[in-house]
DNA sequence: ACTATATTTCTAAGAATATCGAAATAACGG
DNA sequence: CCGTTATTTCGATATTCTTAGAAATATAGT
């Protein structure tokens, strides 16, 4: 079912904005798009970039976030249109 | 700069959406509003009462769910004003 | 006061999650 | 091919969360 399916990618993104480290990553990459994984540690200062790494990828696999690779770098950008229909208040 | 008190109500309103059970409980408020806990419970099927009891109390200490008292009974409906800010998904 | 009903609180378990450091992988520059 | 850098994966632990049943609380009706 369409509806079912919608639904669980809605429980995902919100559990992945659940959490403080991740809300903050949210809002960091609303704020400026393309970052990387180490730039965000730096930001961030609280958490191990392992751990950063294993927030990233959650992000991402709920749909919130884009990624784009280039060379060594991972680059994560906020997926817009996913954040209107779902978690506005992050582009506030 | 977002305010940080407004993060924390951020993060407590996306976890609580976060959560399969209380996804569903929160869409069935928006398809019905005044509905009691055990109604819930007929509706849910999935969970124990004292469960149920205990998710609407996060769910209505993050502020996404308003409750009146009548007697015995507890009815509860979704805060549309702040599903609409943060989540009108939910609305949909 | 007693009984039935609605809900909450308490307690304890098992499951899920966040976290880190270390090792592994991948891509670049010499 | 070697060393460096960026990131991910692995393994392990600590914390948090979901859950249910039992006990407690609250209210209504008889």
């Amino acid at each position: 079912m369409k509806e079912h399916k919608d639904q669980q990618q809605a429980v995902k993104i919100y559990k992945a904005l659940g959490e403080p480290t991740r809300l903050k990553i949210a809002l960091l990459l609303k704020q400026e798009s393309d970052q990387c994984c180490s730039v965000l540690e730096d930001k961030l200062q609280t958490v191990a970039i392992s751990t950063l790494s294993h927030h990233l990828k959650q992000m991402a696999e709920s749909g919130l976030l884009t990624s784009r690779k280039e060379g060594t770098f991972i680059y994560y950008s906020l997926d817009k249109e996913i954040a209107a229909k779902y978690a506005p208040y992050l582009l506030e």
